[in-house]
DNA sequence: AACCAGGGAAGAT
DNA sequence: ATCTTCCATGGT
């Protein structure tokens, strides 16, 4: 048992609301906690983080089979390093402050490992949330490994032997089953180094991953924010957030990419926390 | 029934 | 380089 304290404001609720989004997840609303799965250096460990604090002094409990290097990858996944006042503070004077203000101590969360995430950006590709969340979780209990009763994502040596046609019957697109099974052919054969990409910046991650087929802009900046956690990105190719800013400007139209360039400028260097908030806006 | 969904590839201009 | 078309299927 480990227990963890941090300045706030952090709102843990909100986190969990979100995480419940994704059946996947093991959520206990009552119990304040959430089941983690995670793999570091190469282990797979099933933690348990519950919330014992408030909004305004966070504190955690970590239990399960832990240790140092979980507990520090239990830091970058929920954000504890990252106070979020500074954040409030940089959008205090701009068009989202009323935003920011009602979603107050929403922290950016990681996805639990970077590959998954990957993975469930190609799969949430041009889909309504709710379909996307349940062909992802078709995906991961028919092909990845179960673990104290929470599944892990097919590992890419696994899911490289996948046929099309086996996901094809989970209802994916031919297109997109070439996709995800390419992803995982390409970390088999060492042409993609996940583990390698914390050292590059975010215009290098960009070139390098949009070449593998299935990749484009819209799923790397995703990644980058929800994968490896970096601050300044706002996907302009991202229906909610053009509906979040028709919505926020009373707008009778889309925003063009023009003008989605423009207010990521004005944001930066936290687009990522803008793209986060509008999100949250439009729930 | 028609249109949209937290896109991307391939082809056409 | 920028603009279409197609992909596939659930949700509203």
């Amino acid at each position: 048992m480990e227990r963890i304290s941090i300045k706030g404001p952090y709102n843990f609720e909100q986190v969990l609301s979100r995480l419940a989004l994704d059946p996947l997840n093991q959520i206990d609303q009552q119990e304040r906690s959430v089941q983690v799965p995670l793999i570091v250096d190469g282990d797979k460990y099933v933690v348990k983080v519950t919330s014992t604090g408030t909004i305004e002094e966070p504190a955690f409990e970590v239990s399960g089979k832990t240790n140092q290097a979980v507990v520090f990858r239990l830091r970058e996944i929920f954000q504890w390093v990252q106070p979020l006042n500074d954040i409030h503070a940089h959008f205090r004077h701009t068009d989202l402050a009323p935003i920011f203000k009602e979603h107050m101590g929403t922290p950016l969360v990681l996805d639990f490992d970077p590959y998954n995430c990957l993975l469930k950006c190609i799969v949430h590709q041009q889909l309504n949330l709710k379909f996307a969340h349940t062909l992802t979780q078709r995906f991961v209990t028919t092909f990845g490994t179960e673990v104290n009763g929470v599944y892990f994502y097919p590992d890419p040596e696994r899911l490289a032997r996948v046929k099309i046609e086996e996901l094809r019957e989970l209802q994916f697109s031919g297109r997109k089953a070439e996709y995800v099974i390419g992803v995982a052919q390409a970390i088999v054969e060492g042409k993609l180094e996940l583990h390698k990409l914390h050292e590059k910046t975010d215009d290098e991650i960009m070139e390098e991953l949009v070449k593998i087929k299935g990749i484009g802009p819209w799923t790397v900046q995703n990644f980058l924010v929800f994968g490896l956690g970096r601050p300044n990105l706002f996907p302009i190719a991202d229906i909610g957030l053009q509906n979040a800013l028709k919505k926020l400007y009373n707008m009778d139209r889309k925003p063009t990419k023009e003008e989605m360039e423009g207010y990521k400028q004005s944001w930066e260097p936290y687009a990522s926390y803008a793209s986060l908030y509008l999100w949250r806006s439009i729930e």
